[in-house]
DNA sequence: TTAATTATTGTATTTTCGACAATTATTTAA
DNA sequence: TTAAATAATTGTCGAAAATACAATAATTAA
């Protein structure tokens, strides 16, 4: 075991990529940024940034989603953390992946200091990213469709108000298998949902009605309702 | 938005924690350290170590697990990562913990440079330790927890040959709450367990049979065995 | 040989799963 | 105004899984 000097350790940087999530036209799509800037200039890239020397890991991210957003009291989850001692080619970078959820049509992401350009860009469909962001987005979407199977996180994607069939597409189209109609009904009859007279508009068929989720509700009674398999 | 100097963000360091837990009578214990110097002299800590320059992260976990107790190959978990600018008194040190399970009796662990001395603790009965150390620990008992019920890692935990009360017990102990004893082996009835004709042991009743796991089939089958709840 | 102890297996009821069928509401075109 | 088309919604039924509880079997210790 070789010795350095305790100082020689404090020469590394870490960032943060903050990955958001969205659903439209029947898709889960994930925002990228282009890079206006070397290194992986005009790279599709993750939005991140390095964080400052005062700040927590939680407010960088934060700080990242409302420069790209105006978004702020996202919830934010933890993903993994990457740390090839050659992933950044101007020094040792530690990078720690977050994601969080958001409606696409609510706001308008806006390029940054950082980047020309912004997309949405279907997770199914990602092209060759920037540094090894390749991997960090594959092990996150892995890590998003675990906890959409177990938290009801879905919701944050979903308009406010949604019906059921775009309920299961989201659904379909993370696990990329159809689900029956009638038997996803039946596993959702925990999930609190509040049913609304409204109903679907500008359809040529018939109106489905509308939901939304009792998040509330849900807050309170989290602890009695079971969305894990158990053991 | 302030700018500061891109090479002021080279200033930190990185280190891994790195938790080892096992399972001996009738409880999960993890792994704690008695620090030997200052900061926080003589506190309980999780192990672990800055990681140098030219490692990566897994590295690092897998050479502190290597230090401490002689074993190498074995499966790391990557949990969360820490990074709050005052978690350590000496620099801003952002951490990322690991988790691995081994079995106890299989070894001696022992201290290494950094400690004194060292101690299974029940997971239930952590005491106060180090820098933000107990936060740490909570959070990946809870991301062990989680992953028991997902994946069939107790077997790197339970001794070569078990019964499959042992097994069941390392579940009641882990949540915290019985189980019926039949009900429990219909549930595992699709895990796959290689039956021994071997029997317990000095044991002052009837005998259990001992079962070990099959690992290698498990690792062929394991895209058809569904241990998670599916939306 | 028997009491004590724990392993192991079984049964009966309820709940959920999974495939599919039937019915209902609405729009559009004839 | 009506019928065809489309999709929403609800229902059925057998199979599988979960749950609670009971019965039986194998050992040891006295």
């Amino acid at each position: 075991m070789y010795r350095i000097n305790f100082s020689d350790f404090f020469t590394s940087a870490f960032s943060v990529d903050c990955m958001l999530f969205g659903y439209s036209q029947g898709q889960i799509k994930a925002l990228l940024i282009k890079r206006a800037m070397e290194p992986y200039n005009n790279f599709w890239a993750i939005p991140g940034d390095l964080v400052y020397p005062d700040e927590d890991l939680d407010e960088a991210a934060n700080r990242i989603l409302k420069d790209l957003t105006g978004l702020s009291d996202v919830g934010l989850h933890q993903a993994q953390s990457f740390g090839h001692p050659k992933r950044h080619p101007q020094g040792r970078v530690v990078t720690v992946s977050y994601f969080a959820m958001v409606r696409i049509e609510d706001f308008n992401a806006k390029a940054s200091s950082w980047a020309d350009e912004i997309s949405w860009v279907p997770i199914h469909d990602i092209p060759v990213l920037a540094f090894d962001h390749n991997l960090i987005m594959a092990t996150t979407i892995e890590l998003l469709k675990q906890k959409l199977r177990v938290e009801p996180i879905c919701f944050d994607m979903l308009p406010d108000r949604f019906t059921l069939n775009e309920f299961q597409q989201l659904y379909e189209y993370a696990y990329n298998q159809p689900l029956d109609k009638a038997n996803f009904r039946k596993k959702i009859k925990h999930v609190p949902l509040l049913a609304h007279d409204e109903k679907q508009k500008m359809v040529k068929h018939r109106p489905a009605k509308l939901f939304s989720f009792a998040k509330e509700y849900y807050k309170t009674k989290v602890e009695t309702i079971d969305y894990q398999f158990k053991m």
